[in-house]
DNA sequence: CTACGTGCAAAAGCTTTGCATGCGT
DNA sequence: ACGCATGCAAAGCTTTTGCACGTAG
């Protein structure tokens, strides 16, 4: 993290307690609503207003120091820039949420590549499916 | 489509003027939210509620007989399960929507399901990236 | 000092829900 | 005739926007 403090103002953007508190609080949580960013804030300036959260995650994901996926259908969820790049597997069944890096699609991206002339971006893929022990107990109940 | 009407029933629906409407509606739109749904059926039919669609749109996905993805960050895309499964790549540039056979993806869901045990729900996913010609055009504004 | 960023409040976009009426079976 | 489905209106949730004030640079 090569001092993002300074390339917010290089790109002409000030640099203000809240952004600080809301970076802090995205890289904290892991993976975290806009809501969920609010509130772990809140707890230390309770003042910071959900606009700001908006406008301010906007702002940190241009400056790609976070990103966001759609881990379900409702509210999106941000995460710090900082490890490896990733996209994510949702299961149906638990909701449980896991990190794979993008190297494992490196062959599908290149398939996509090729074929359609596409550069995906696999950072903010999120896909949906069943985890192996949901799909067993999913047999289990018609029966 | 073996009868989905008596799919329906079976199922313990009723068959309505609105359920076939909305059906007819999503079909033939192709990929559409459910606003764009309820436009297309007013124009038969004016009274349709848009609650109605949100709420036969529900059944239909629960019977199979349509499916939803997330083609923009906003509103729900549905489509008709008629034709082949297909997943979707979206141009961040020109919003470009390019429907791709889910056999393209096989090498990626065997390592899905192999690596985690994770058996990935093709026919949902949407990947965002860029198409070669908004990559190039990208480029030249840069200089 | 300048103008960008923030808090506040209101609005906007999308979706859900409660209820009385209507209609498929 | 029974009870699910619908229309309507209101509420809910998330996100955006206009504006005046505060504050970073």
């Amino acid at each position: 993290m090569p001092d993002w403090r300074a390339r917010l103002r290089d790109s002409g953007y000030r640099l203000t307690p809240q952004r600080e508190l809301i970076l802090a609080a995205v890289t904290e949580l892991g993976h975290a609503t806009p809501d969920e960013v609010l509130a772990h804030v809140q707890r230390t300036a309770s003042t910071v207003n959900a606009s700001t959260v908006y406008r301010t995650l906007e702002v940190l994901e241009e400056l790609g120091l976070v990103r966001h996926t759609h881990l379900s259908d409702r509210a999106p969820t941000y995460h710090s820039t900082a490890g490896h790049e990733h996209f994510h597997l949702v299961c149906r069944g638990c909701r449980t949420v896991v990190s794979v890096d993008v190297e494992e699609a490196a062959g599908f991206v290149e398939s996509l590549t090729t074929r359609h002339a596409f550069t995906p971006d696999v950072g903010h893929l999120t896909v949906f499916g069943m985890c192996q022990e949901c799909e067993r107990k999913q047999c289990e109940e018609k029966s």
